[in-house]
RNA sequence: GGCCCGGUAGCUCAGUUGGUUAGAGCGCCAGCCUGUCACGCUGGAGGUCGUGGGUUCGAGCCCCAUCCGGGUCGCCA
């Protein structure tokens, strides 16, 4: 039996006279008079009106529901009144036969489907079938679907082969948490999902494959924000053999531009080569190392100017200000954007403003009246001028001129060229770090990637020649619009300077073993120099279809707190299933008394 | 785990210093309407104000606890 001759986005004028067989949900039905009702028929590409006149066909469509699915065959015929507004719009069908094909049970839905969006998400994810009926919803995720194909397209143009790589692995023993799958033919033991597939690719570069990528899910147990999906996301994971870092650049330069370019809502501001920025200058100019470069105010450094001013909070401190030209807002606005700023950095900004006469007025001019001219010549004020700062140490001043910098943009247009997209290089990531907790030294970032300098570097460093703060990585991350899409890195293939790599961080030879085995030993057998990049898919779509929110791209997004309400996931298991897999879960009883208080 | 915001009709929300029977728009149901297209008009149904305590003559509103949702910080090699 066949279902349907034509899709709903298809007919037009010239069409008159054909008869055709239409299937699809009851979009709506007017009814305006007692012998005449208006029918829209939805699939998934697009909506025509069938018009019922007949009583017969009348009835059958008085006694269905909305989103009702049922195939229509008739004549199609010319309307009398067109509607501009869909592609359909000239033509309606008058059926001679209507067929349910399956009936919605309910008239009363969860939410009206063409305005699902305003719904409450949680909601929409527990009917996220419904949802996804919402063409406007649907639409994310077909730009999805063309991303990724436009993707897999230019990737394989440049020469790289997909390969797929294991989803049940070992866990890593760095990084985010692991999810863990109990191995039931092996007692007490687990299999970890993939963080990335990190190890997978270096070790296809040991292999000898020359250039891979992969559309590569990854599952991270980390909380859930608005750019990150929590439990699993995307990336378009790359790596490349004998690849320098400029290699790497030059691919992605080529693939992602012209991607933007025809599935993005705005124009790419950014031609190849991408501006480069060290991530200490990034830190200390934009006071962020995911700087959104459509906003073009920078942060300066204030200490030497302002540190002595006799204002409390400056006394010992890094100061950063942050000049804005044409910020006309209220007392009222300013205090707003102080609060928000403070609650988002963690540490209260300060401000003062240069008024047309030139005199600083407001905030904390009071103290800043004895060095007046220094302050107006040293900061290159103007009248008129707004000037945002912030205190604290270092890393805190800039954070705090980094959200100063962000929340100024988004109040002042004139500052920030919204609708296209800025990309930039952050590079130079120190290799080393002091760690918060322990005090000593540790790795910046993870631990595969290649010092500058070599294993010369790590030398110098070890002989006490150098700070190993000074260190520096050919780790690089790619960043759009203030967010970043990518992390990459040269990596290190060499054994010799991966074991000195870990000796400076107090583990040595027998760690590297212990954790990275397959990886160290691969490299012990000859590897070549190799780099790459992921760049994450659910982020780009996200940039590209405009949406605030990471979940707007997924087709089956789960809530903040990692659980899908539709399938009911993560659910309790049967006690057998348990039992095969070695596990006994324990430590639920105390916890039941919190959760459901009726239970005692 | 911390902080911020929210939870009132199927959905989105309003609800004044605490005071009659808790409202609106959309949706739903019924009736009317021969060209609608976010159809229109008339009428109707629909509420444990997240939950549990407390203060009060009286609580949607105030207090305490708790659950749920979103944002954010921690976290994300």
């Amino acid at each position: 039996m066949q279902h349907r001759t034509h899709t709903c986005n298809e007919l037009r004028l010239a069409d008159a006279g054909r008869e055709v067989q239409l299937s699809g949900w009851i979009d709506n039905i007017r009814e305006v008079s007692g012998n005449l009702a208006f029918v829209i028929l939805r699939d998934h590409y697009g909506v025509t009106q069938v018009v019922a006149e007949e009583e017969a066909v009348l009835n059958v469509f008085r006694s269905l529901n909305k989103e009702s699915v049922v195939s229509v065959t008739g004549e199609v015929r010319e309307r009398a009144n067109k509607n501009a507004k869909i592609p359909t719009g000239d033509i309606e069908v008058v059926p001679k036969k209507v067929e349910v094909l399956g009936k919605c049970l309910y008239n009363a839905l969860p939410f009206q489907i063409n305005r699902s969006r305003e719904a409450d998400e949680s909601l929409r994810l527990k009917y996220r079938y419904l949802d996804l009926r919402n063409p406007e919803v649907k639409r994310n995720i077909i730009l999805r679907c063309n991303v990724v194909a436009a993707l897999r397209q230019a990737m394989n143009e440049h020469g790289f082969l997909e390969i797929t790589t294991p989803i049940l692995t070992a866990s890593s023993p760095e990084g985010a948490r692991d999810y863990l799958v109990p191995a039931r033919k092996h007692p007490g033991k687990f299999y970890a999902l993939p963080q990335a597939p990190q190890q997978f690719k270096q070790l296809l570069m040991a292999s000898g494959f020359d250039r891979y990528f992969q559309i590569a899910p990854c599952f991270r147990d980390e909380d859930a924000r608005g750019d990150r999906s929590p439990g699993e996301f995307y990336q378009l994971d790359m790596e490349m053999a004998f690849a320098t870092q400029e290699d790497v650049f030059a691919i992605l330069e080529d693939v992602l531009p012209p991607v933007f370019a025809k599935y993005g809502t705005w124009n790419v501001a950014s031609k190849a080569p991408f501006r480069r920025i060290p991530y200490r200058e990034a830190m200390e100019v934009y006071g962020s190392d995911k700087p959104d470069l459509r906003i073009d105010l920078t942060a300066q450094d204030a200490t030497a100017l302002l540190g002595g001013c006799g204002f409390g909070p400056f006394e010992g401190n890094v100061v950063k200000a942050v000049r804005v030209s044409g910020f006309t807002a209220t007392r009222k606005q300013i205090d707003q954007l102080c609060a928000d700023v403070e609650v988002v950095s963690g540490s209260k900004p300060y401000w003062f403003r240069l008024d047309d006469k030139g005199e600083i007025v407001g905030g904390i001019a009071k103290f800043l009246q004895s060095d007046r001219e220094q302050i107006i010549e040293g900061l290159g004020l103007e009248a008129g001028d707004f000037v945002a700062l912030s205190a604290g140490k270092i890393t805190a001043a800039q954070k705090t001129a980094g959200v100063l910098i962000k929340k100024l943009g988004e109040l002042c247009p004139q500052h920030m060229k919204k609708e296209q997209y800025a990309f930039c290089w952050i590079v130079d990531f120190p290799m080393y770090e002091i760690g918060e907790e322990s005090g000593e030294l540790e790795f910046c970032h993870n631990p595969f990637s290649m010092p500058n300098g070599g294993l010369e570097t790590l030398l110098k460093a070890e002989r006490g020649e150098m700070d190993p703060l000074e260190i520096m990585a050919y780790q690089y991350d790619l960043v759009c619009n203030g967010v970043e899409l990518s992390s990459g890195a040269v990596r290190n293939h060499d054994p010799e300077i991966m074991i000195k790599a870990f000796e400076l961080v107090r583990l040595g030879e027998e760690d590297v073993k212990a954790k990275f085995p397959a990886m160290y030993n691969a490299f012990c057998y000859g590897a070549p120099p190799h780099a790459g990049i992921a760049p994450g898919v659910d982020r780009m779509v996200m940039l590209l279809a405009g949406e605030e929110s990471i979940r707007e791209v997924i087709a089956f997004p789960m809530n903040k707190n990692a659980q899908d309400v539709m399938m009911g996931a993560p659910g309790e298991v049967e006690p057998r299933q348990l039992e095969e897999l070695h596990i006994a879960v324990t430590g639920l009883e105390e916890k039941a008394d919190v959760v459901n208080p009726d239970a005692i």
